[in-house]
RNA sequence: GCGGCAGUAGCUCAACCGGACAGAGCAGCGGUUUUCUAAACCGCUGGUUGGGGGUUCAAGUCCCUCCUGCCGCGCCA
C-alpha cells in the first residue's frame, strides 16, 4: 500500500496522543496497518490503484539495491500531468534521512526500474531527485478494459477496509425538537460516509442515536399537559411540541413553582410513571413519523434507530465497572472520570452521573459503545457530529480506551468526525430574515422549487412529472454537494446562487455532465455491439488526460475515505467532469475509424461509470435527462 | 485563563501529515457554434498564503511569537 493511505494510520499512530485533531483516532490493532507486505506482485500486474502497484514495485526493486535497503518509502502519488502520470517523491527524504546525495540515487533507482519496465511505462529523474512515471497509452487502456463495470470497481475497492466492522452514529436529532440546517451535515455527510464503507468492502451498520431522554422531559410534559393545543397538534406535531417545550421553559424561568412541577414530572418519567410513560412515547413517535419525512426526502434509511432511552437500563454496569477498575470517582456529588495523564482532562471532569443520580449522554454513550462492539462486534465507531462536541468525543473514547483495557476487552477504532458549521452571507451561523434558525423541511422545499423554476426555463418541453423529479433530484443533490463538496471540518458560506449554479463545481454542473454523456449514448442507439476490444491507444492529449484520470479513481476512493472527507471525492469527480468536456469538446466520438471510434466510446462509457458512481457514493441522485 | 478550529486572488473554496512555477469556479476582459446538448469549451487579468522571526536542499503546510474571527471548558446534548 502506499504511504499515502497507510501513512495515515502510522504517522497518527506515532504522534502525540494528546494533539487533539478534529479527526480524532485511537488505533488499538496496529496489525491493520500492514496487511500487505507482498511484494511479489507481478510487475504491473492489472491492479486496481496503478499508484500502489507502482508503490510496491519501487520499494521491491530499491529492496535489492544496496544504497536503499528496506527502510524506502518510494512515496507514489498521481502527478501534475505537466510531469507524468504519477510521481514518487521518496528518495528526497530518503537520501536526507542517510546523508547522500538525492539525484544520484534517484538515478540509480530509475535505472533498475527502467530495466524491469517492460515497454509500460516510461521514468526518469527530475529536479533535485523526483521521479516521474508516464504510462504507456496502451496500459491506460487495458486498465479501462479491466474495470469496465460497477461490479469490477466494487471488487478493486473492497480490499480498503475489507474485515471491518463499522458502525455510522449520524443524524441522531433531538426529539420533540424540529430538524434545522444545522442538522443536515451530519445526515449528508453521515450518509455519503456510510456508503464509502460498504463500497470499500466493510459490514456498516446504521444507528440513529436519537436524543430521546434528556431533562427537557420535565418542561415539555408539564407544558403538554397544561397547554396543549390539540389542533396544532393534528396540523403540525413537531411545531406544536416545540411551542410547548418553549413554553414550559418559560414558565420554568418565570416561577420556581414551575420549575418543581417540571422536576416532578422528570422523575416521574424515569421512575416509570405510565402515564408520563405513555406522553413520552406518544411525543417520541410523532418525532419519528416526523423525521421519517425528512429521511425520505434524502433517501437515508438506518438499520437502527437506538437512542439514549436505550440505554436507561445499561448505564449502572458501566457506573459499576468504572468505580471497580478506579477509572471513576465521585466529585462534588457526580461521578466522574479524569485523565491524569491528560494536561487538559486531568482536571477537566468528564461527568457521567449527575449528582442528582441521573444519567447524561457521556453515560449513554458509554453504554452504547460497550453495547456495539458486545452485540454487533464493532470494530469501528464513527460519530459524525459538528465540531463543538469534540471534547466529549475525546473524553469519551479516552475512557472507553481505559475501560476496555482495564476488563480486558478488543477495544475498537473510534472516530470522530466532526464538521463546522453553516453560515449565511453575513458570515454568521445560518439563519431566517426574523433571526430563527431555518428549517431543514423548508430548505430541503425551497432547494427544490427553485430546481424546478430552472428547468421550467431551462427546458420547458419535458413532460411535468418529469420536471418534479428533475427538480427533486436537482434540488436535493444541490443542498448535499454543496456540502460535501466542502472540506468538512471547516465551516462554509451558502448561497443559493452557488449550489444551484450550472458552473463550478456543483452538483448541477456533474449532473449535467452525466445526463450529457448517456444522451451521446441514446443518439448513438445500441451501442451494445461496438466491441470495447476493438480501441486503439489513446493518442490526443484530451484523450490521455481523460484515461489518466479515470484511473486515478482508485487512489482517490482511498484518500477519501482513508481521511473521510468527502470532498476529495468530490474534487475529482469535477475534475474528471472537465477533463471529459475537453475531451467531448475537441475530439468528435462518432468517426468512421472503428479503433478511435471504439476507444473514445469506451471513454464516453467509462466516464459514465465512474462519474455515477461517485455521485451515487455521496448519495447522490442522477439524472438520464435534464 | 486553558484549549480547539480557522485566516490563501475582489468573492466562494482547493492544495493528497514538507515537495516542482500556490490551483479552480464566480466576477472582469477576449475568443470558439453550417459538426455528437453553447446548461459547453479555450485564452487573458488577478497572490508578499493575517504580520514577524526560525528550522532546511525545499514551508501555505513544521516550531516560536503577535493580531483577528468562530467555538468549547462541572452536572444540556
Amino acid at each position: 500500500m502506499s504511504s499515502l493511505f497507510f501513512g495515515n494510520f502510522n504517522t497518527a499512530a506515532g504522534r502525540d496522543r494528546w494533539a487533539s485533531s478534529c479527526f480524532h483516532r485511537h488505533f488499538p490493532n496496529s496489525e491493520l496497518a500492514l496487511k500487505d507486505r507482498v511484494s511479489s506482485i507481478a510487475l504491473m500486474e492489472i491492479g486496481f490503484n496503478m499508484a500502489e502497484a507502482l508503490e510496491r514495485r519501487f520499494a521491491a526493486v530499491a529492496a535489492e539495491i544496496e544504497e536503499f535497503g528496506e527502510g524506502f518509502i518510494p512515496d507514489v502519488r498521481p502527478a501534475d500531468p505537466r510531469f507524468g502520470d504519477f510521481q514518487a517523491n521518496g528518495v528526497l527524504p530518503f537520501a536526507k534521512r542517510t546523508g547522500r546525495n538525492p539525484r544520484n540515487l534517484a538515478e540509480i533507482l530509475v535505472g533498475r526500474i527502467k530495466g524491469s519496465s517492460a515497454g509500460r511505462f516510461d521514468v526518469t529523474v527530475a529536479g533535485p531527485g523526483f521521479i516521474n512515471v508516464t504510462l504507456r497509452p496502451a496500459v491506460l487502456l487495458e486498465w479501462l478494459l479491466a474495470y469496465g463495470t460497477e461490479r469490477d470497481l466494487r471488487t478493486g475497492a473492497s480490499d480498503l477496509y475489507r474485515n471491518r466492522i463499522v458502525v455510522v452514529d449520524y443524524s441522531s436529532p433531538n426529539t420533540a425538537k424540529q430538524m434545522h440546517v444545522a442538522h443536515v451535515r451530519s445526515m449528508v455527510v453521515g450518509e455519503a460516509i456510510s456508503r464509502l464503507f460498504e463500497f470499500a468492502g466493510a459490514r456498516v451498520t446504521r444507528d440513529n442515536h436519537i436524543g430521546d431522554w434528556g431533562t427537557q422531559y420535565g418542561k415539555l410534559i408539564y407544558a403538554y399537559k397544561n397547554h396543549l393545543d390539540q389542533e396544532a397538534l393534528k396540523s403540525d406535531a413537531l411545531e406544536e411540541l416545540e411551542r410547548l417545550y418553549k413554553k414550559g421553559d418559560a414558565l420554568c424561568k418565570e416561577d420556581p413553582a414551575h420549575l418543581e412541577q417540571a422536576r416532578a414530572e422528570l422523575v416521574k418519567l424515569q421512575r416509570g410513571d405510565p402515564g408520563n410513560l405513555k406522553l413520552w412515547e406518544e411525543i417520541k413517535r410523532l418525532s419519528e413519523d416526523a423525521f421519517e419525512e425528512i429521511y425520505g426526502k434524502l433517501g437515508i434509511r438506518f438499520d437502527f434507530h437506538l437512542g439514549e432511552s436505550f440505554y436507561r437500563d445499561k448505564v449502572d454496569e458501566v457506573y459499576a465497572e468504572l468505580l471497580e477498575h478506579g477509572i471513576a470517582e465521585e466529585s462534588e456529588g457526580a461521578l466522574v472520570v479524569f485523565h491524569p495523564d491528560h494536561p487538559r482532562f486531568r482536571k477537566q471532569p468528564f461527568i457521567i452521573r449527575k449528582s442528582d443520580g441521573a444519567s447524561n449522554y457521556a453515560s449513554t454513550d458509554l453504554a452504547t459503545v460497550l453495547y456495539r462492539v458486545r452485540e454487533w462486534k464493532a470494530n469501528k465507531l464513527v460519530y459524525v457530529t459538528d465540531s463543538r462536541q469534540q471534547d466529549h468525543f475525546q473524553q469519551l473514547f479516552l475512557t472507553v480506551e481505559r475501560w476496555f483495557a482495564a476488563t480486558a476487552r478488543p477495544v475498537p477504532e473510534l472516530d470522530h468526525v466532526c464538521f463546522g458549521t453553516i453560515l449565511g452571507d453575513d458570515g454568521k451561523a445560518i439563519k431566517t430574515r426574523s433571526g430563527d434558525p431555518v428549517k431543514l423541511k423548508d430548505l430541503l422545499n425551497e432547494a427544490e422549487e427553485r430546481a424546478r423554476a430552472i428547468v421550467q426555463e431551462k427546458n420547458p418541453g419535458l413532460p411535468d412529472d418529469e420536471k418534479d423529479d428533475i427538480a427533486r433530484a436537482i434540488g436535493i443533490g444541490a443542498i448535499r454537494y454543496a456540502d460535501l463538496a466542502q472540506n468538512r471540518t471547516s465551516d462554509y458560506v451558502f448561497s443559493w446562487d452557488k449550489v444551484l449554479s450550472f458552473e463550478g463545481n456543483t452538483a448541477p454542473y456533474l449532473l449535467y455532465a452525466v445526463a450529457r454523456i448517456h444522451s451521446i449514448f441514446t443518439r448513438m442507439g445500441d451501442t451494445a455491439e461496438i466491441d470495447e476490444r476493438q480501441a486503439t491507444p489513446f493518442e490526443t492529449e484530451q484523450e490521455q488526460n481523460l484515461a489518466r484520470k479515470l484511473l486515478d479513481f482508485a487512489e482517490v476512493l482511498k484518500m477519501t475515505v482513508g481521511d473521510l472527507r468527502p470532498h476529495v471525492l468530490c474534487t475529482y469527480l469535477y475534475e474528471l467532469a472537465g477533463d471529459f468536456s475537453g475531451f467531448y469538446n475537441a475530439d468528435k466520438v462518432l468517426v468512421d475509424a472503428a479503433g478511435t471510434r471504439a476507444r473514445r466510446i469506451l471513454l464516453c462509457r467509462r466516464t459514465l461509470l465512474v462519474l455515477e458512481k461517485g455521485l451515487h457514493l455521496l448519495g447522490i441522485r442522477t439524472l438520464k435527462r435534464m
